[in-house]
DNA sequence: GAGATTTGGTAATACGTTTTACCAATTATT
DNA sequence: AATAATTGGTAAAACGTATTACCAAATCTC
């Protein structure tokens, strides 16, 4: 490895010199062909700061934590996407762990939180984190941002335009005439599910539609348990000829369990689902969604995370909007042909 | 942050014996109620090493780098997932690159393995890794394993069971009664497109079926590239009756050219597709598959990488069989009903 | 030409670990 | 009782960087 001292040794300077150029120091005055000269043996040596040592002398290391609850998943993979793209603008790196691996991979955090080896924490986890992760990372003054997640007064919280989201998903199936419009819900205890919730009821009501507690039903945001979610919300409401669905996969789910019925989609029941995924198009029933800026998640998510000036509190992304995307999961009701 | 010598000032000990106690070296004597003492002292203080004073010391710094092609790509996610897994076991953490976004993060990770920040990388990414990359890594003695990738001298080499999964997969359709069997190759220059091909070839001639070159097109890894490829093949093969995919998000893509041209799967033409994925049964036509051992690259990748002791070569995963998954988009052909 | 300022740097220290070499006091051996 | 071996530790150096305080020589000011 070269060090900043062989480099040092080349140029016919001092180490501390090296450094202050390679860290492009404005307080320090030294001489063009100085600064040429060590530049080149910067070159020539092939040179790279050892980034521990860096990091052991000014308690900065360059890397983020990135906690995603499912890698798998590609609702989160474009937040990952996001996350790397601002992480690279910025110089700095992604450390990535999958809260599905739990109980290692948490040990492991803690153990790099405590250890003072990362700046900044983003945890897209709705619910999967060990509170010893978020207390530690307390404690150790890392910044954090919970995307998505409740407030906890010790970190930054960034939110989806949900409620705008769920709004026009509902409106589309208004628009096409339906008016008994299920609402199969992402987990209830999330505050996002409460947004969403808040845009189909604002939706419903705009419309002058009333609606049974039963027309409402939580799942959580896998294919299995939208499959039985919606299975529940079919049971309790056999006139439903529309749902909207709070998360794509969880809709995919839903989808089969309406064509174990022997249900047409969208000639029965019209499906439309809340964040769009490359696949959608390919279904069997291609799936009319509304894509939200996960991209723009994950970017602000890191910028928010490395700027430590920002006060504490709760920001929505507000510079992109969700985006209706329709397909062929949707149609005006039979009653209405 | 509590260092090793709080601890040692209250358990009264030096810092050598705390450090020691907390690696639990071996060669170190010490009485039973001293290690107590300062194992109540590291509770009470709640202490964590610091890793960048660690890998300053040891050269080790505990973090692997995982270069994916594509993070959204869920072929490449299970890849991942597998990889977290053994980092966690193996107290390692994974740094994430997306080769996708690349320039500034191969500048980042050219920086962090120079800056000797990583024990190892472990690369997916047919083809889009810079050059520099893999030279700094191999100037800088970096373990580094290429999945799925051409021989590299400097470096350790992974294969999945291409031949194997490709000759399952060509094997169904002929069971079935197909003879007009196309090949949708992936990328032309990956020696794992030539062991698949291999395994179809196998098949094909093992059944005495004569094929003629144009049965073979080779396309790349997505949906939109499989569709063209896809028509490539029609257009050249009308006769076609079944059709083997080398990626499953090609196959996406040739679906859906298979449909714009009115025809049915797999009342006309059967597609299977190697690679597994989660949606694949709720696609328009339910896919059948051969899943390949993924989850199991990525472990080995990472076991690989951490070992030292290995000489570096090529490796196939031989413990994890490619397995046939049967949905609904492979039948027997017309002429055979 | 004496004092003040600027130019172009340097020396030294701290960051927190790990590890090697060493040592005083106690216990065992003959 | 003298020597040897064991017990239970300690002291100090090194890893490579960033940064503060300092300084000699050159140049400017009047």
């Amino acid at each position: 490895m070269t060090t900043l001292s062989d480099i040092a040794k080349v140029a016919g300077v001092s180490s501390a010199v090296v450094s202050r150029i390679v860290n492009d120091d404005k307080t320090l005055r030294v001489s063009e062909e100085t600064r040429q000269r060590v530049l080149k043996a910067v070159e020539e040596l092939d040179y790279a700061p050892n980034i521990a040592a860096r990091t052991l002398r000014s308690a900065k290391s360059g890397l983020i934590a990135m906690v995603v609850h499912d890698v798998t998943n590609p609702v989160y993979a474009e937040i990952m996407r996001g996350a790397q793209t601002a992480a690279g603008d910025n110089n700095r790196a992604l450390l990535l762990f999958d809260a599905s691996a739990t109980e290692q991979s948490a040990s492991r955090l803690v153990d790099i939180i405590g250890g003072s080896g990362i700046d900044g924490m983003i945890i897209q986890s709705a619910g999967g984190i060990p509170e010893r992760v978020l207390a530690r990372a307390a404690r150790q003054k890392v910044p954090t941002v919970l995307l998505q997640a409740d407030l906890d007064a010790e970190a930054h919280l960034i939110c989806l335009p949900d409620e705008g989201a769920s709004e026009i998903a509902t409106n589309h199936l208004i628009e096409l005439g339906h008016r008994q419009i299920g609402c199969l819900s992402t987990a209830r205890d999330m505050t996002f599910s409460r947004r969403r919730l808040d845009g189909w009821k604002k939706a419903m009501a705009a419309a002058g539609i009333d609606h049974g507690a039963g027309q409402i039903v939580y799942c959580s945001s896998d294919m299995e348990s939208g499959r039985t979610g919606c299975a529940q919300l079919l049971d309790a409401n056999p006139e439903l000829t529309a749902v909207v669905c709070f998360n794509v996969m969880a809709a995919v789910g839903a989808m089969k369990e309406i064509w174990s019925r022997n249900l047409d989609i969208p000639g029965d029941i019209s499906v439309v689902a809340i964040h769009d995924v490359s696949f959608a198009e390919f279904l069997k029933a291609p799936l009319t969604t509304v894509a939200m800026p996960l991209f723009e998640l994950g970017k602000r998510a890191v910028e928010i995370a490395i700027d430590g000036t920002r006060p504490k509190g709760t920001s929505t992304i507000d510079n992109a909007e969700p985006e209706l995307i329709m397909r062929a999961s949707t149609a005006g009701p039979k009653t209405a042909r």
